[in-house]
DNA sequence: GAGCACTGC
């Protein structure tokens, strides 16, 4: 086959050279440059494969696998033979292999299992610039192997872009060389700031301009970029009416999408057409033909939050890096354009660069792996880049609470290092370890990969797809694991048919994919422990295993009929709507995340995913050391009352209260009460809350001695309950005192009436928590309302940036989340000149109009 | 009135 001269050839003296007196090199080179294909064989030609083969490192599968076959074409070998590829479950190579294309995953576990490298002569670092975390642990070990025990080891970093100067850093000493690319320029545009982009939503947007470019007459077929699904069928919808699209074949493009239906975006069309697509079309597909890309400047970006451990999906603005990607995917056959659906300012403010994965995703599988490979401090390991500290303390934190790590010296234990064993994050490898005594080895390897892969189960599906999955896969309603496992083998019984699976509303590639992962954890379980059977296990064990996998995700319904949890370590999300575990009063969420919702996704919330309930019992069965009692003074709102209870905590999630019939010492817990709630005494438990009141009034003994105040000995309540009941303040005043005023009484009769008529019907929350209503003075006045879970006394009216705000107590009856959206210009004629006469007093420093 | 980008062992 004829082709003609890449430019990377044109760099084949000057690799070779630098190979031969550096070890280590970047090349920069674009989209075009042959670098993927050339540069291997450049090395080979070359005479640096004698002592081994040279390993090109590629992010997606499917990569590794094309680029494998087309070098083996342009050699005429056999695939597998010269040239090979490597990725999970499928391998094409042979002791004569000299060039072998594998993905990250692969290499990284090579090069842990085996550091020395033994028959790799060289590793090329593909995309190096996408910065994996498995690409950046592969390369740093690389790095450190290279310095410790094979100076001969030749390693590339190869990128279209890449931060040079960084990686150059890191590298040092290494050679740097460029080549030319082969694309074909773009005419890159922005919006202007009079088009005010950020007032209008994406879709209509790109419609618009869309519209725009083909009526001046744009040629060619025209690829538009949205953060998610939800967004491209907006953006389809608005291209259906635009009417100078009418004659073009518009498609949807996503990674969740069913296969055949991403084909037909893919497809070659007898009509101009355009696709609307997320991030999928930016690196894993190409689509012929493309002349034209609009880009809403928007993607969807998972992080790790390790403050409080819960990943989050949201929308952002993507980097300078990303969009110039999008932009290249105008002109790969022919000269294209690319609007930018924002402003060229708002373009300068945007980081360079995505953060590599290394900074935002959960360490605990990556501080795993490092630590069984005998790396144990990771403060002198060589990072790429060093990930966060706190990410790192927290990776620790639960890999110390699985077990796998020693308490005090954070060594690997015996259990840390069986786990290590299963290519899965540390959590479901230590339910692995766990199952062999439940003896539920097969039922947890399954939920294993099923995580492993994408969603087995359609979301959304139709009415008719769920009264079959309900006839068919049965009814559920323990775990949303048992309920993918039904799924699962129901596809599996029926061969993974296409047919029967769509049927039922499963994926069918996912149930397939899904059995070579579990059959590969099956296999690990059994390496070492042969007894390991296939049977069926009583669900509480699988459930048991579950909950040791993720005890710091246990989370209690916070009221019966309601979809929102109370978790440990103080957070709270709502269960997600399609988790088959009703009415489960506890329960362990496998997968925490923050999403957003809302049409303009102005407002985020917490969803709690792969829902198992489990029972209490458990608790006190598993972690004994972890569930307490203790005696709490509360303050109950809807009562107004303050009462005594008996806790039952699991950590520090309160799992279920029961009143203690006389409050004991009632008269100081009043006090206590108004103190916490005052907002002086941050503190709810009685114990402690005591405590502090004998430190507080022995420091102030000590720094006031005139006021002969006795000391206080910690253990001598009954004086101090004297001191605080009898004191200055006074019992009968505080107990007598309405504790929670509502602003109800400061207003006329009819905004009375006018709340009372909103807030049964709009207010979101259980019965007695408060709602925030704010007025704002903009033109016309806008009347909204939001949760506001504090008890605030003070603040039950004031002033912030020209806006009054007022805290009303409302009792609710439903749960739905609130927008008071009314005409409310009347009620605020009538009821301004009252609340302005009651902030007046309260203000008088304010301007009032 | 609503919930979900993309990979990899």
């Amino acid at each position: 086959m004829s082709q003609d001269r890449l430019p990377v050839r044109d760099l084949e003296d000057d690799l070779a050279a630098a190979f031969r007196e550096n070890s280590r090199l970047i090349l920069e080179a674009p989209t075009g440059s042959g670098k993927s294909t050339q540069v291997p064989q450049i090395l080979l030609e070359q005479g640096f494969c004698r002592e081994g083969e040279v390993v090109i490192l590629q992010p997606r599968r499917l990569a590794a696998r094309m680029l494998a076959s087309r070098v083996a074409r342009e050699r005429g070998v056999a695939l597998g033979d010269e040239v090979g590829y490597q990725i999970r479950f499928d391998r094409k190579a042979s002791a004569r292999t000299r060039i072998r294309f594998v993905t990250e995953g692969i290499l990284l576990r090579q090069i842990m299992d085996t550091p020395g490298l033994p028959g790799v002569a060289a590793i090329l670092f593909d995309e190096f610039h996408e910065r994996h975390l498995f690409g950046d642990l592969t390369l740093a070990r690389a790095v450190q192997v290279q310095e410790e025990r094979r100076p001969d080891l030749k390693l590339a970093v190869m990128s279209a872009t890449l931060d040079r100067t960084a990686i150059e850093a890191y590298l040092s000493p290494c050679r740097t060389l460029r080549s030319e690319g082969r694309t074909y320029p773009v005419e890159t545009g922005y919006l202007l700031p009079s088009a005010k982009p950020h007032q209008h939503p994406p879709w209509e947007l790109a419609a618009r301009e869309l519209d725009r470019l083909v009526r001046e007459g744009t040629e060619g077929d025209a690829l538009v970029f949205m953060p998610g699904a939800y967004e491209i069928q907006r953006t389809l919808r608005a291209i259906e009416g635009c009417g100078s699209l009418k004659s073009f074949a518009a498609f949807p493009l996503y990674g969740d999408l069913p296969p055949n239906a991403q084909d037909a975006a893919l497809a070659p069309c007898d009509r101009r057409k355009i696709v609307v697509a997320t991030n999928v079309a930016e690196t894993s597909l190409t689509i012929d033909g493309i002349r034209i890309v609009v880009d809403s400047g928007l993607a969807r970006t998972a992080r790790f939050d390790p403050h409080r451990g819960i990943n989050t999906l949201l929308v952002e603005k993507i980097s300078r890096a990303s969009a110039d990607q999008r932009t290249g995917r105008a002109g790969r056959t022919a000269p294209g354009h690319c609007l930018r659906l924002w402003t060229q300012d708002d373009h300068l403010h945007r980081p360079a660069a995505e953060l590599p994965e290394i900074k935002r995703l959960d360490l605990a599988e990556t501080v795993l792996t490092l630590k069984n490979s005998g790396i144990d401090n990771l403060e002198t390991f060589p990072w790429v880049e060093a990930p966060e500290p706190v990410a790192l303390e927290r990776a620790q934190r639960l890999l110390r609470e699985l077990g796998a790590l020693e308490a005090g010296s954070g060594r690997l234990t015996e259990t840390g290092r069986a786990m290590a064993a299963f290519p899965v994050h540390p959590r479901y490898s230590r339910m692995l370890i766990a199952a062999r005594e439940y003896g539920c080895v097969p039922e947890i390897a399954l939920i294993a990969a099923l995580t492993q892969t994408r969603d087995l189960l359609e979301r959304r599906v139709g009415e008719r797809t769920e009264a079959r999955r309900d006839d068919r896969l049965g009814e559920e309603t323990e775990s949303d694991f048992f309920a993918q496992i039904r799924a699962w083998n129901h596809a599996a019984k029926h061969r993974f048919s296409v047919d029967e699976c769509r049927e039922v509303g499963v994926h069918a590639g996912v149930a397939r994919q899904t059995a070579q992962v579990y059959r590969h954890f099956l296999g690990i379980a059994r390496n070492t422990d042969p007894d390991t059977k296939e049977h069926r296990a009583p669900s509480e064990a699988v459930r048991r295993c579950l909950l040791l996998g993720f005890s710091d995700q246990v989370a209690r319904r916070a009221a019966r009929g309601t979809a929102q949890y109370e978790m440990v370590h103080g957070r709270r999300g709502a269960l997600a709507r399609d988790s088959v575990v009703r009415d489960a009063p506890l329960l362990v969420a496998s997968e925490v995340r923050e999403v957003q919702t809302g049409g303009r996704g102005s407002e985020v919330a917490v969803r709690l995913g792969l829902a198992t309930a489990v029972a209490e019992s458990w608790l006190e069965e598993l972690f004994p050391g972890d569930c307490r009692t203790e005696r709490v003074v509360r303050f109950d709102p809807s009562t107004r009352r303050v009462v005594g209870e008996e806790q039952r905590f699991f950590r520090d999630l309160v799992l279920h209260t029961k009143p203690v019939e006389e409050p004991p010492l009632e008269e100081a817990a009043f006090l206590l009460a108004d103190e916490v709630l005052a907002g002086r005494c941050p503190l709810k438990h009685w114990d402690y809350a005591v405590e502090q009141w004998i430190a507080r009034l022995n420091r102030l003994a000590a720094w006031m001695p005139e006021l002969e105040l006795p000391p206080i000995a910690p253990d001598d309540r009954k004086a101090l309950i004297e001191q605080i009941v009898y004191g200055a303040r006074g019992y009968k005043e505080i107990k007598d005192r309405p504790v929670l005023p509502t602003v109800k009484g400061w207003l006329a009769p009819e905004q009375e009436a006018l709340l009372d008529h909103y807030a049964p019907q709009t207010v979101a929350l259980p019965r007695g928590r408060k709602v925030k209503i704010v007025y704002s003075e903009s033109e016309p006045p806008v009347l909204s309302a939001r949760v506001q879970d504090l008890y605030d006394l003070e603040e039950n009216i004031r002033i912030a940036d020209g806006r009054v705000e007022l805290l009303v107590h409302v009792l609710a009856p439903n749960q739905r989340p609130v927008q008071i959206t009314s005409d409310i210009a009347e009620f605020w004629k009538t009821s301004y000149p009252s609340i302005k006469k009651q902030l007046q007093g309260r203000y008088p420093k304010h301007e009032w109009r």
